[in-house]
Order: structure tokens, then C-alpha cells, then sequence
DNA sequence: TCGCACATGTAACGTGTTACATGATTAG
DNA sequence: CTAATCATGTAACACGTTACATGTGCGA
């Protein structure tokens, strides 16, 4: 799945901007598993564009830039739908925070957790996020993936809840520091 | 994180070949929450070296291609610890199932059902994995990321077994179809 | 005998990020 | 008055994957 896919289902469901895909796809339902940035939707917005799998007309606003507004055309329909067809490739999932974890036993208690604490609040943030989202008006397929994040979301919280102490228990316990 | 500081991590334990980190990072303990290809591990390391965080030596085998043995340095120890100590950068997270589920309702039944039976099976046998892994002899911030990943993996294993029903009952309920 | 495991490495290529350039309006 | 939001786009760069090149021994 590369950027040029998220585009194309993005504006699957409706006609939008690249500045407006971005935001979708970091702030919106696609955030959670997902992201993309201005650098690589935009070119990849002119490059469906001239294979024809979408279409774009300019919108004139007054005191705002302009917006080019990009809608899916029938191939484009076509080409995503039958990709879906192919067989998925594996997840991706790269968390530093494991890696951190890993060197626990090497590094100050305060860091740890602290760095703990980041994680949770980060992850609280993720799902105060979703659950915002579920609150709107979604398509029973928006729903099912929202879901899905949130569960598994929540799992992450709980389990640094239950077992951040083990391994803050792990680390040096250096009798005065300040954690960076 | 990149797949230098992998390599690093790995070392960090002791003398091995750009061969077995490739192994570690997609079989072993590693695997949970990065991957690393050849063609990157084997460059990383030799950057390394130039840089004097790692140290190799060549050993001969009979009948087997020689083995490039490398070891960290003092130097590689304190430049992992100190990058430890920066802020984490947020994980990564590429899933195409979900955007697969995103359009379930535009697919035919049949293959929505056969993409989370398989999507069931490669989870569990990541579980299968891990548990494997876990038998081991661990040290305990090992055991804790291990854990960590397993309690995630299960979560997700027993999400989607709950709930892939309303997933294809959003599917295109078509007469007779075979899923590709 | 076929293919896998062992083992290292390079080159081409794809893909995406960061930083820059530009500039008005609006909310705090 | 300062920062954020709206809005598009490019160029340099970082980073990693895939495929290729090479070759032996062992198990099914």
C-alpha cells in the first residue's frame, strides 16, 4: 500500500484537496494505520492524474490559496477496487519504544519512566482521537476498522498500565538523576 | 530508528554475522516490531566499521562460505546507549487489511471471509512464534517487549475471530463466486 | 536431483521525508 | 503581534527493497 492507493481511496468516498488527504490521513479514520505527507501526496496526485485515475478542477477562494480539488474517475474506481483483489502483504509495525524497552536494564529508572508515561499519554491521545471519531457518521465498514484500532489500542494501555513498575524495576536505580 | 541502529542493538550482546542479524530481525525477538533485508544489513555494517562502532574478523569454514564475525566496540556500546537517551519517535504502523475492511462492502463476500481467515492464521502464527521464543532462556527486559507483543498479537487474533462475521455480512453477498 | 540453508555483497530502483518557497487570514 | 490554518508544490536527501551474482553441502 503506498501513498498513491491511500489517495485514490480517499477520494473514493468524495471529491477533496491534497491538503485535505494529508489531514485524513494523520488525523482522520485512516490515521491509524496509515500516514502520509504533502511531499508525497501531491506528486502522487499529478501522477493519477495523468493516468487518468482522477481528475481535478481549480477552486478560486477568496483571501485563501486557491484549491484543487481532485475527484476519483471510473478507471480510477476500477483500479483500486480490483487491487483489493490482490493478496495483502504483511503489516509493518516499527515502535522504538520496544527497542528502548529492550536496553531498560542499562538505562536511569527516572527515563524509563518517563518515557513510560509519554507512551501512555500518546496512546490515550490515539484513542481519545478514535473515539472522537466515533462520534461522527460512518459507514458500517468505518466503523469495523475504528473499532478495531480501538480495541487493539486500548489493549496497549492497559498493558503499559498493568506493567510499566516491572519494568521500572528493571532499570538503574540511580539514587539522584534527572531524566535528560 | 534504522536498521543501523538494529544492528548495534543486536551486537550489543554479543559477536554475530550480517547472515544471523537478518535472521534475528525477522525470526527472532526483533521481529515483532522491526524488519531488515540483506541488502540494507550488509551496508549498514560496513558503515559501522568505518566508523569504529564495530569491529569484524573472518572466520573460515569447511565446505561453507566464510563468515564475517562482527562485535561491537566501546564506542558502538556508548553511541546506542546515548541515542537511548533521545526522544522516541512514534511508531509506524502499515496495515493493508484494514483498508482492505475499509471496502469490504464493495467486495464479494466469499473473499472478505478468505482474507481474515488468512489474516487469522498469519497472526497466530506470529503468536506461535513468539511463544516458541518465549521458552527460551530470556533476559527479563527480552521477556517484558516479548510480552508486550504477545499480549498485542492475542488481542488481535481474538478481535477478529469475535467480530469477522459483521465484517462479510458487509460484504456483497454474491449468489456464486469464487474468491479469485 | 531438487531445492534449501549457509553466506556475503552490489546496483538499480522505488518510495517517502524534510526543508524550502510563497502568502493571506484569523484566532488568541 | 504571533502563531496557526489554509493551500500547493519542488528539490535534495535518506533509506530501504528487490534482484542479481556466486558457490557448497545436506536432507528429502
Amino acid at each position: 500500500m503506498n501513498v498513491r492507493t491511500i489517495c485514490l481511496a480517499i477520494l473514493f468516498d468524495g471529491e477533496t484537496t491534497g491538503y485535505d488527504i494529508r489531514k485524513q490521513s494523520t488525523e482522520g479514520e485512516y490515521a491509524y494505520f496509515v500516514e502520509a505527507s504533502y511531499g508525497s501526496i501531491y506528486p502522487a496526485l499529478a501522477k493519477l492524474e495523468q493516468d487518468g485515475l482522477v481528475t481535478s478542477r481549480v477552486e478560486e477562494q477568496k483571501g485563501r490559496p486557491a484549491r484543487k480539488v481532485y475527484s476519483i474517475t471510473e478507471t480510477g474506481r476500477r483500479v483500486l477496487l480490483d487491487s483489493l483483489f490482490e493478496p495483502l502483504v504483511d503489516d509493518s509495525y516499527r515502535c522504538e519504544f520496544l527497542l528502548f524497552a529492550r536496553f531498560a536494564s542499562e538505562l536511569p529508572a527516572a527515563l524509563v519512566e518517563k518515557r513510560i508515561a509519554e507512551r501512555i499519554c500518546a496512546v490515550e491521545a490515539h484513542v481519545s482521537n478514535l473515539e472522537e471519531l466515533e462520534e461522527r457518521d460512518l459507514k458500517p465498514t468505518e466503523r469495523w476498522i475504528l473499532d478495531y484500532g480501538l480495541a487493539s489500542l486500548r489493549q496497549h494501555r492497559k498493558y503499559l498500565i498493568e506493567h510499566k513498575d516491572e519494568l521500572v524495576a528493571l532499570a538503574q536505580p540511580e539514587a539522584a538523576q534527572a531524566a535528560q
